[in-house]
DNA sequence: AACTGTGGCTTGCTTG
DNA sequence: CAAGCAAGCCACAGTT
């Protein structure tokens, strides 16, 4: 790690080193008298509440010290003192501070009648002690391009804009109603969440800190010119500390088979685990047998603190807790931390409630940070961008297995049938995994999500909770206001005009996607693969793809048409999404990528680098989807297919061109062209060419030893030049086939792997029909664990909301409820079997023999699972077919 | 009334 | 986000 100190260039801190400043006296004088409190805000004990500038110091929360080093992770609205406070992580003494607001700002919205008509409105005159201002402002209309006068509605309270019934949002057209207050504030202020702050005076408003670039990256501020690029690589290369943290984990004492209920919490909390950053590891237990004896309570792995009571249990895991800035669960939302205050409510427990804050869907903490990992991993951009899906279903478990290389502890017996020996150590291991989730390859997830907060300038614990659109909507909404543009109404995007142009290929669906082209099928040795590098993206960016510049209000933008539409595109404006895409690659591709493959930086600044890129990676791969998706607020069907129809028009003109040349083009998807056996010289000047005509940069992305190809399109195999296999949408990659057909299909594909020439397939076809006549073998004489033959499914909708068709896996998850009670939701995964009756299948649950399987659809599966390599090898599955002494055995099975 | 074949449709999973 | 595949459901028509 650099030292901060090296690196900070604030002229004070470098000729008194940050850590040595001392407590500013005003300062002290003010903790030591508690601030005013207003008459109508409630004080409790322990409870921070604020005024101007500093909060009563308790237990892991201290008061903003002048001349210290904050980063900004997150920010509330304090409705009692009717004020927003900001929470820093104080980087010396590792605490969250918070800073409440001096400026008097308030909440706001705006209407486009003027001051007096509001004044007479009748919804404006029943709220009027609530109103504090009618102020006309000048905003840019982005629509029309042409400058408007609105007026600011600034108000008492965020609920008087929105949030109840009687809101003013829900009575009268308000634009910007629909952003979280303290947001707002953010955004008004200019502040950068995830950036480096100090304060000159108790009540003064957070100062950037000016940080020197590390030596790495000042090479490239130099290089580019673009203010908004430079910006973006200052922003995004500060450095992120270690945070001081705390895993927790709660076990409840449940009788066996019923799940504790955070709506009904009537089982005691016996057991609670920590891991602390700091060297931590403690496991608080409840023994409420009796049963550990003394000389057991030295443990290897972790301390055993015993206490006498469940109450004495929560005092003291809050009291602990309290000592870390952020708190790490899994399932914390919905489950540790609610449970936890409730029954801490119920053991009247004083002031539980000023330090669990419990929203709808989420639970926070006073003193700091709560980061429910479950939350932040079920995050599908998380999931599929930033862990490459390297687990499906989330679990403490799976996760952990798949991204730590280890699981929990197994537990088949009930709390009641354990040892608390047993217990102590399956809970603790609960709380080590989730710590360790944190601090994994350099902290990559605490790294992750400040760099995801500083893109998104959204606090951390939204981060955490909400998706990838609504990451893209926050930093959207504040380009706007650093525009000064009124970010138009949804309706008002739509109402635009401008049509769609092609029919979607598939029914259902809003406008078309991409094209794919028709494979050659069979065996194609050296085929180089040439894609365009971020291709919708890119289109975004160079054809400046935005709500506003498709169709804009300019006539003499009307010749710029996208290809084979009416669609034009602005030539006189810059959009905002089309900037805010071009500058996030730029910075990607131009910086952060290129520093996280330099061998010449240390490995830890090169993973810091690889965060960074990657966090980017998945902000530029989600513009075209939210662009296209109803639910997004700068949503605008044209825009999405322009950026699809030229998309279109990029990979046919390439086609065209490349068969010009003379190269054969065997395949593409996309933004993909296989190319087989390329002359060289050929492909380079192919690749120029298009360059230069689209704008659009082509690449070679990878090289076949050869690519199978069958006529299915987005269905082949192939072996790259380093050996690698490469299996796309083949069945036997599907998460549904079951572990025994799948295993054959990677068996058969590790003999394709060493395959260098024609020849070299007949010796493979001998292998190949080995396996496959034993496979068969094996499942005719109901050789084949049930496990091994179950199909999973998961079920992605409630039960009863599968009113159009019952498909297998619904009947089967029925019956699950019915006959063994268990409970399935949406995301349950279903395994069922394949039975010979008259449903066609059963969960594997109630299976109970094997004679049940249907053996021949079994053999079916197998058939069309390997069909779809071996049919293009010229292997003839009927050929395999079992001799009859097997046929006569199955049939002896059958009666 | 029971059976068979067909095609449209639903569902889930994958590719880009 | 759309394109595309496999498998099964289900209504319907035609046959037995």
């Amino acid at each position: 790690m650099r030292s901060l100190d090296t690196w900070i260039n604030n002229k004070r801190s470098r000729e008194t080193p940050v850590k040595k400043i001392e407590i500013n006296d005003i300062r002290k004088e003010r903790v030591d008298t508690p601030p005013p409190v207003k008459k109508s805000g409630r004080r409790e004990n322990n409870v921070p509440i604020g005024n101007v500038g500093y909060v009563i110091e308790n237990k892991g929360n201290g008061g903003v010290e002048p001349g210290g080093v904050y980063i900004l992770l997150s920010a509330d609205y304090d409705p009692q003192n009717e004020k927003v406070y900001l929470k820093f992580y104080d980087i010396n003494r590792e605490k969250i501070v918070l800073w409440y607001d001096v400026t008097g700002h308030r909440p706001y919205a705006y209407s486009k009648e003027d001051p007096e008509a509001l004044r007479n409105h009748p919804e404006i005159i029943k709220l009027a002690e609530k109103i504090i201002d009618l102020r006309r402002e000048k905003k840019h209309d982005t629509i029309n391009d042409v400058e408007i006068e609105v007026t600011k509605i600034i108000v008492k309270d965020p609920l008087v804009i929105g949030g109840t019934r009687s809101s003013l949002r829900e009575k009268i057209t308000l634009w910007e109603a629909d952003i979280k207050y303290y947001a707002n504030y953010i955004f008004d202020m200019g502040f950068q969440v995830g950036g480096y702050y100090t304060l000159e005076s108790a009540d003064s408003i957070p100062k950037p800190l000016d940080i020197k670039d590390p030596p790495e990256i000042k090479k490239y501020i130099e290089k580019i010119d673009d203010p908004e690029i430079k910006r973006w690589i200052k922003i995004l290369s500060m450095d992120i500390p270690n945070y001081k943290r705390i895993a927790l984990d709660i076990e409840v004492y449940n009788p066996p088979g019923i799940m504790p209920q955070v709506e009904d919490p009537k089982y005691p909390i016996f057991m609670a685990s920590l891991r602390g950053s700091d060297g931590l590891k403690k496991v608080i237990v409840h023994d409420l047998r009796n049963e550990i004896k003394e000389d057991k309570l030295k443990h290897d792995d972790f301390e055993i603190e015993i206490v006498k009571s469940e109450e004495e249990l929560i005092k003291r895991v809050l009291e602990i807790v309290q000592e870390y800035p952020i708190v790490i669960t899994f399932n914390g939302d919905k489950f540790d931390l609610p449970y936890i205050r409730k029954r801490g409510e119920l053991l009247g427990i004083p002031n539980i409630s000023g330090l669990i804050k419990l929203g709808r869907n989420d639970a926070r903490v006073s003193w700091g940070i709560h980061i429910d990992l479950y939350e932040l991993f079920k995050n599908i951009s998380i999931k599929t961008y930033a862990f490459s899906n390297a687990y499906d279903i989330v679990s403490l478990d799976t996760v952990a297995r798949a991204l730590l290389g280890k699981g929990k502890v197994s537990m088949d017996k009930t709390f009641q049938e354990a040892t608390m020996e047993e217990i102590l150590k399956y809970s603790y291991v609960d709380a080590e995994l989730t710590y360790e989730l944190t601090e994994f390859n350099h902290n990559l997830v605490m790294r992750l999500v400040t760099m995801i907060s500083r893109i998104a300038n959204m606090t951390i614990d939204d981060v955490c909770r909400l998706s990838i659109s609504n990451w893209i909507k926050n930093r959207l909404i504040y380009e706007h206001r650093r525009h000064n543009y009124l970010i138009p109404l949804p309706q008002e995007i739509a109402g635009k005009g401008g049509r769609k142009h092609l029919e979607p290929i598939t029914k259902g669906k809003k406008y078309v996607g991409a094209i794919v082209i028709e494979p050659v099928p069979g065996i194609h040795f050296n085929v180089h693969v040439v894609d365009f590098a971020s291709l919708y993206p890119s289109i975004m960016k160079e054809f400046n793809i935005s709500y506003e510049t498709v169709n804009c209000p300019h006539v003499r933008c009307r010749e710029n048409k996208v290809p084979g539409s009416t669609t034009w595109i602005c030539t006189q404006r810059k959009g905002l999404i089309s900037e805010f895409v071009g500058a996030i690659r730029d910075v990607r591709v131009l910086v952060f990528k290129k520093l996280a493959r330099d061998k010449g930086l240390p490995i830890e600044k090169r993973k810091f680098y690889e965060v960074a890129q990657g966090s980017l990676k998945v902000f530029i791969n989600a513009m075209y989807g939210v662009i296209g998706a109803e639910t997004f607020p700068f949503y605008y069907l044209p825009a999405a297919e322009a950026i699809t129809l030229l998309g279109r028009y990029a990979i046919t003109t390439s086609i065209e061109k490349a068969r010009e040349k003379g190269l054969e083009v065997i395949y593409g998807d996309t933004d993909s062209l296989f190319i087989k056996n390329p002359d060289p010289q050929r492909l380079k000047e192919f690749m120029g060419e298009i360059e230069k005509k689209l704008r659009l940069k082509l690449e070679i992305d990878k090289i076949y030893r050869y690519v199978v190809l069958s006529n299915r399109k987005k269905n082949y195999f192939g072996v790259l030049t380093d050996g690698g296999i490469d299996v796309k949408g083949l069945l036997g990659k599907k998460s549904s086939t079951p572990p025994f057909i799948k295993n054959i299909f990677y068996e058969v594909l590790e003999i394709l792997k060493g395959i260098n020439s024609y020849e070299e397939f007949n010796q493979a076809k001998e292998k190949i029909q080995d396996i496959i006549v034993n496979a068969e073998k094996k499942l005719r004489a109901g050789e084949v664990p049930l496990e091994e033959l179950a199909i999973s499914v998961t079920l992605s909708k409630p039960l009863r909301a599968y009113t159009k068709t019952t498909p297998q896996h619904v009947k089967a998850a029925r019956k699950l409820e019915r006959v063994l009670g268990i409970e399935v939701q949406p995301g349950t995964i279903i395994r069922i079997i394949k039975t010979k009756d008259r449903d066609g299948a059963a969960p594997l649950e109630l299976v109970k023999s094997i004679r049940e399987v249907d053996t021949n659809k079994y053999v079916e599966l197998l058939k069309s699972t390997l069909e779809q390599i071996l049919e293009v090898l010229d292997i003839d599955l009927e050929k395999l077919r079992i001799d009859r002494e097997y046929r006569s055995l199955d049939k002896f099975f059958n009666f």
